[in-house]
DNA sequence: CATGAATGAGTTTTCATTCAT
DNA sequence: TATGAATGAAAACTCATTCAT
């Protein structure tokens, strides 16, 4: 049933097959021919809508990543101080539909192809260096500049330990505790009269 | 001439090759014949010695996490107070030789790993359980048990989160600073007047 | 809104894009595809005019084939003498837009072809036994009939080798040159002393 | 049955399957596994001894055009005078195992693929040079300079022609034949009294 | 008339694994 | 114990061709 401006709607629907394939299995090898099956479609279809299987995988990575930042743009919008805004970045990370396991596996895999794959590689860096300087922006709203950085790191380090751990299911917490850890962390940091 | 006591050496020699050869690619889609090779032997006689690549995957990943806990083990048996035992552990997590490229980059492709295979998953749980055994053994005698957990919790994330950071190049901090802010999370977290 | 007589035009521009592109990629490993884009349609329509890639193929040798004809038949009106005919049919060989590489690089192409397609085989039968016929016929007033035969194998050798050596960039001469030495072969067979 | 030392077996299996293959089905349009098939093994090993199936077509090239030099060689080794070594050179273009139906058709697709594979490119120029420059050091013993690469060039051009001819089944004349052209333009050229 | 969506067969290539020696 | 020859299954990718619209 071939109709016009099918496009969009194949290439959402491979982008999301993908990430749910990559999910159950737990696993970045996932051929093409499961990810389009689970699409209901051909596996040349997919060829032909991304070229290359890598092409697919990273449109996969890159729609996690946008989604993220749409998440993370609202929720600073509604967000009055810096404070505030740390909790909405930390929220927007570990929003529901986040942290789901297929997503958080998703992460996971990604992560290890940015090692060898430059556009991987490239997506990841924009994503931790927006991370980065949304965190600081607001850190050094609230303490002296060296201080931000250092917070940053570990608020980042710290997610993506959290994120490891529930995608391999070693982390004991429900998302609101996790959220809650992360928080509190922020919190100590930022306590004045440690002797740091 | 059939050597005799060949076989411990053939698998040390394999299991090394296999680290170097994953953190050399940044992958665990590493061939049997390319760690053979570095290990300076045929395909098939790593075949002979191990039955099949995932068993020495797991070899591998054994290995690590074994020289993991030999040095904690080591670093636990030298200090005093629960909180110098913290830092042992602490500083096993990111001692020189642990915390070399291909054996971060290996940690992390065991971690996908092990979300599938059964072998993987059972030695994480293993290495999991012991950190956190060991780190809430010492912080409940510095804080109530419910803290103990939490902060180990924080802990490991924290470890796991530099960890991938550090093999995805995206941690900023050398080995010593990198030890200091998981240091510094545990002196915040412990002191007593935070309002938590 | 159905166009009226697009058929000759359909078909000419993809003939004409068949043969672009042989010669630009240096192959006949060409696909529908972008023969079809580079004559600005799509692919279901060069099927729809052609029914299929060999008949395209096969259409555009025999363009390349007419073409020839044409001007052969052009050379030979003005032509008086035997010896200006055979020069006639030289020169039409070696024509400019003959001699372009993409063309030369089709005829080649065409040349591998004819050995497994029947269609193409038949084609270049005619296209053989009508240069053969041309050049014995004039030959034949300048010398005996065997020789005649002779001499048409060696111009046709010739022209076939030179078209080879233009498509590999391995001939070293000039268009001028090319024919002259063809046209320099026609005269030193004629030469009645010989003792051969 | 796995024996040692069946690398230089199967690569000559391999490279004669090529050229037969190539010879039977008249085109470059062989698979590996046909190939695999008619030298009796799996196209896995095919690719285990070649690496591609480019390296394996290009070996098959690289071959024939070591026997045509070898066999070059040898026809020059006996001969004595100038004339004599043209005809040597000749004779090995036209040897009984070198124009056989499937070796010509090798050439020409080769020729064809040369024209995009620098591999095989680079090969030809060798095979061109080399046949080129030996066909001058002889005539220029018999002519001046200038003439005698023009004679070459023509030389050179025929033979390819007549090896194009006779992978089309377009050459009317046998193996002696075929040569007796081919000696004839090497008198005629050398004609003293010709006004050229 | 025209599109481009869709398929599926076919091709190259890779690799874990087996096994004769 | 050790080799490397050999297989075969599986994967990515290509493309002629068909067909609903």
């Amino acid at each position: 049933m071939p109709k016009l401006g099918m496009e969009p709607i194949r290439r959402k629907a491979l982008i999301e097959a993908t990430i749910s394939e990559i999910g159950q299995r737990g696993s970045l090898d996932v051929t093409v021919g499961q990810i389009a099956r689970r699409a209901g479609m051909s596996s040349g279809l997919a060829h032909h809508y991304f070229g290359s299987k890598d092409q697919m995988l990273l449109a996969a990575m890159r729609h996690i990543m946008t989604e993220f930042a749409r998440r993370t743009c609202r929720g600073l919008a509604t967000a009055r101080t810096p404070r505030e805004r740390l909790d909405a970045i930390i929220a927007a990370s570990f929003d529901a539909r986040e942290f789901r396991p297929e997503v958080v596996l998703s992460w996971l895999s990604f992560y290890v192809q940015a090692h060898h794959n430059p556009g991987a590689r490239r997506l990841l860096r924009v994503y931790t260096g927006r991370l980065h300087s949304n965190l600081v922006f607001n850190l050094r709203q609230l303490t002296d500049p060296p201080r931000a950085h250092r917070i940053a790191n570990g608020i980042a380090a710290l997610i993506d330990g959290l994120y490891i751990r529930q995608a391999l299911g070693t982390n004991p917490l429900d998302r609101f505790q996790t959220m809650e850890l992360v928080r509190d962390y922020v919190d100590r940091m930022l306590e004045k009269e440690s002797a740091h």
